[in-house]
RNA sequence: UGCGGAAUUGUGUAAUGGUAGCACGGCAGACUCUGACUCUGUUUGUCUGGGUUCAAAUCCUAGUUCCGCAGCCA
C-alpha cells in the first residue's frame, strides 16, 4: 500500500484543528450520506474513501446516514444493499448509523424557529408559477407571498404538517435573496407537500425537507465537522452556511467539495445504471458487467484494489476522468500478490504425449500461488491426453513464437518438457490433435543439461478436466454520453463486455464451480469465478491472452 | 448574459518563490517454470500574452478554454 498523499482537505482539516482554528482541539467527524434509491458504484466508493479514509487519517470517526428526505425515490431494499457494500469495502460505522428521516421532527422544530425570525414564510405558488417567477440571469425572482406576516406563515407551516393541503398547494421557504446571482439563494424551497408514503416513517409525514435545508442539519446535529460532497454542491455552499448559521444548533459543520470520479467509458450515473436494469439489459444491478459494488465483487474485484484505487487516484477540484487501464492495474497488483491460481484452457485443443503409456497417470505438487509460498500447494494430474490452449500451438509459427511447434521444446507447467512431433488437421485444415514426446529426465519441469526452454504453457488433464461454460466480462462500455438520447443510450453498450466460451476447460480440483461457472476477463489472464457460481470465488491461472483491442467501445 | 469552480505530459496527481516529481498507459530491453509479475531505459507537460523577481506552475495583470447551477431531486 503505498503511503498516503496529502491532499487538499486534509490542509484544509489541519488548518481547521491547528490553534485558533474553527475546529481545533476536537475529534474530526465525517460522514457518508447516500440517498438510498440505488446500488453504490464505483465513483462512490471513491466518496466513501475520501469519507472514512480522512476521518481516519485525523482519528476521528465516520457516520453513515441514510439520506430519506424523498419519499418517492426511495426504498428499503436500497438500505440494506448499501450496508453490505461499505462493509465489503472494508470500512466501519460500528454503532453510527442514521436516518435523515430520524430528524424529521426537529426539522420541523428549526422550521419553526426560521419563521419565528422572519426567515422563512409560506409560498402558495404552485411549481410553475415558481419556474415563471424564478427570474433569470439578470432579473430577480418574485414571490407575492414573501412579507406574509410570521403568524400567518407559522399557522400555514402548521396546517401544511397537519395535511390540510394537497400537494404543491405550498412551500415553506426561505427568506433570503431573490436577486442573488446565485439561484440557490432566491429564497429556495425548504420544505414541500408530499403525500407519499416514507419508507421508515410511513405515513407521519406529508411534509419533507429539501435537501439544501435538511442536509447541514443532519450534519449538525451528528457533529460533524466536515461534510465532504462533490463538486455540484459548492453552489450550495452559501445555503448550506445560512442554514447552519440561523438555527440555533451550536454545531457549525464545514462543506468542503472535492471533484467526482469519472472514469473513460464507464456509464457511472445511478439513473443510467438503473435504466439498464428495469430495461433488461443486464440481469440487476450486481450484473458483472455493472460498475457498481456488488457487480465488480462478482467480476473479481477485491476491496483493497477499489481502496487503493480510490487511494491513488487522488483528490481534487479539478473534474478529470481517469483511466479504466488504471483500475484495471490496481486489480491486477492486488491479485497478482494474493490470487491462488488454478489452470484453466479457454480455447482447447488435444495435446497427445505419443511416449506416454496409455492409461498411466501420475500427480504433481503445483503451487497455488508463486508469489506467496504459504498459499502452499494443490496436486493435479498428468496424463498421456492432455488440453492445451489452441493458440499455443502453430505448424508454423512467427518469429519469436516460443510455445509449440514442430521439433520446438516447450515445458508443460510443472510437469515436463516436451518436443513437439506434429499434428492432426481435418479436411478444412484445422488443426485436431497436437503431438509431442516428453523426456521422463525433465520431471518436474525441470530442463535437461545446457537446454533453455523458453516457453510454459498451461494445461489440465484430459482424463478428469471439468468442463465449463466459461463467460468474460469486461466493464460495460458505452461511448454514448450524457446528451445521447435514453434509448440510444442503451443501444451503444459495447456487446463485447460479454462473451461466452462454452467450451472450455478447467482443473478437476476446482472445487466449488457451480456450472455455468463464470470468469472475469482481465488482460493479464486472471480470471475469476463469479462468486454467484461458487462457494469459493477463486481466481484462475492463464498466461495472458490478448485481447486488447475488444476491450474498448470503438 | 448572472453566480460558482477548474486549467501541470495520452491519463490522474504532486511541487504554496528555488532541480517540474510520482503513478498508470505507450515504446524498447533484461529476467522468468505464467510472453504474467519484476527490473531497467525511454517518450511527452506548467492554457495564452504581458509584468514583478537573481529565480515564477506558484505572485500581479489582461485574456482564453472547460465544468457546474434557474427541481416542490439529492
Amino acid at each position: 500500500m503505498p503511503e498516503e498523499i496529502k491532499n487538499f482537505i486534509h490542509s484544509f482539516i489541519e488548518e481547521d484543528i491547528a490553534p485558533n482554528g474553527q475546529f481545533e482541539g476536537q475529534t474530526i467527524h465525517t460522514r457518508f450520506p447516500p440517498e438510498p434509491n440505488g446500488y453504490l458504484h464505483i465513483g462512490h466508493a471513491k466518496a466513501i474513501c475520501i469519507d472514512f479514509g480522512t476521518a481516519e487519517r485525523y482519528a476521528g470517526i465516520c457516520n453513515l446516514r441514510m439520506d430519506d428526505t424523498n419519499p418517492d425515490k426511495e426504498d428499503v431494499e436500497y438500505v440494506d444493499a448499501i450496508k453490505e457494500d461499505i462493509q465489503w469495502l472494508g470500512f466501519d460505522w460500528e454503532d453510527r448509523f442514521y436516518f435523515a428521516s430520524d430528524y424529521f421532527e426537529r426539522m420541523y422544530s428549526f422550521a419553526l424557529e426560521l419563521i419565528q425570525k422572519g426567515l422563512a414564510y409560506v409560498c402558495q405558488l404552485n411549481a410553475e408559477q415558481m419556474r415563471e417567477k424564478r427570474g433569470d440571469l439578470s432579473t430577480p425572482a418574485q414571490s407575492p407571498y414573501r412579507e406574509r406576516p410570521v403568524d400567518e406563515s407559522l399557522d400555514l407551516f402548521k396546517c401544511m404538517r397537519a395535511g390540510e393541503f394537497p400537494d404543491g398547494a405550498m412551500t415553506l421557504r426561505a427568506k433570503i435573496d431573490l436577486a442573488s446571482g446565485n439561484f440557490n439563494m432566491r429564497d429556495p424551497v425548504i420544505y414541500r407537500i408530499n403525500h407519499a408514503r416514507h419508507h421508515r416513517t410511513g405515513d407521519a409525514w406529508c411534509i419533507y425537507p429539501m435537501y439544501d435545508y435538511a442536509h447541514p442539519i443532519e450534519d449538525a446535529l451528528e457533529g460533524i465537522t466536515h461534510s465532504l460532497c462533490s463538486l455540484e454542491f459548492e453552489d450550495h455552499r452559501p445555503l448550506y452556511d445560512w442554514v447552519k448559521n440561523n438555527i440555533s444548533c451550536p454545531a457549525k459543520p464545514r462543506q468542503i467539495e472535492f471533484a467526482r470520479l469519472g472514469i473513460d467509458y464507464t456509464v457511472m450515473s445511478k439513473r443510467k445504471l438503473r435504466l439498464l436494469v428495469e430495461g433488461g439489459r443486464v440481469s440487476g444491478w450486481d450484473d458483472p458487467r455493472m460498475p457498481t459494488l456488488c457487480g465488480l465483487r462478482r467480476r473479481g474485484y477485491t476491496p483493497a484494489s477499489i481502496r487503493n484505487f480510490c487511494e491513488r487516484i487522488g483528490v481534487a477540484k479539478n473534474s478529470s476522468t481517469v483511466e479504466f487501464a488504471f483500475l484495471e492495474h490496481c486489480l491486477r497488483e492486488d491479485l497478482n500478490a494474493h490470487a491462488q491460481r488454478v489452470m484453466a484452457v479457454l480455447d482447447p485443443v488435444k495435446l497427445i504425449i505419443t511416449n506416454y503409456p496409455e492409461g498411466q497417470s501420475e500427480d504433481f505438487q503445483v503451487e497455488n500461488n508463486p508469489e506467496n509460498p504459504e498459499d502452499g500447494f494443490r496436486t493435479i494430474t498428468f496424463s498421456r491426453e492432455l488440453w492445451i490452449e489452441r493458440e499455443d500451438f502453430m505448424e508454423e509459427p512467427p518469429k519469436k513464437y516460443f510455445r509449440l511447434f514442430p521439433e520446438n521444446l516447450v515445458r508443460l507447467k510443472t510437469s515436463y518438457v516436451v518436443k513437439c512431433t506434429g499434428c492432426k488437421k481435418d479436411e478444412n485444415g484445422n488443426v485436431t490433435e497436437v503431438y509431442a514426446e516428453y523426456d521422463p529426465a525433465t520431471r518436474g519441469g525441470n530442463a535437461p543439461e545446457g537446454v533453455k526452454v523458453r516457453g510454459t504453457i498451461h494445461w489440465v488433464d484430459a482424463n478428469n478436466a471439468l468442463d465449463a461454460e466459461i463467460r468474460l466480462y469486461s466493464n460495460l462500455f458505452t461511448d454514448a454520453e450524457p446528451d445521447a438520447a435514453e434509448k440510444n443510450f442503451l443501444e451503444l453498450i459495447n456487446p463485447d463486455s460479454l462473451k461466452i466460451l462454452a467450451n472450455a476447460k478447467v482443473e478437476a480440483g476446482l472445487k466449488g464451480i457451480k456450472a455455468p461457472a463464470s470468469f472475469q476477463f482481465l488482460r493479464t489472464g486472471y480470471f475469476c469465478v463469479d462468486s454467484k457460481d461458487s462457494t469459493e470465488a477463486k481466481p484462475v491461472f492463464n498466461r495472458a491472452v490478448e485481447l486488447k483491442g475488444s476491450f474498448k467501445a470503438k
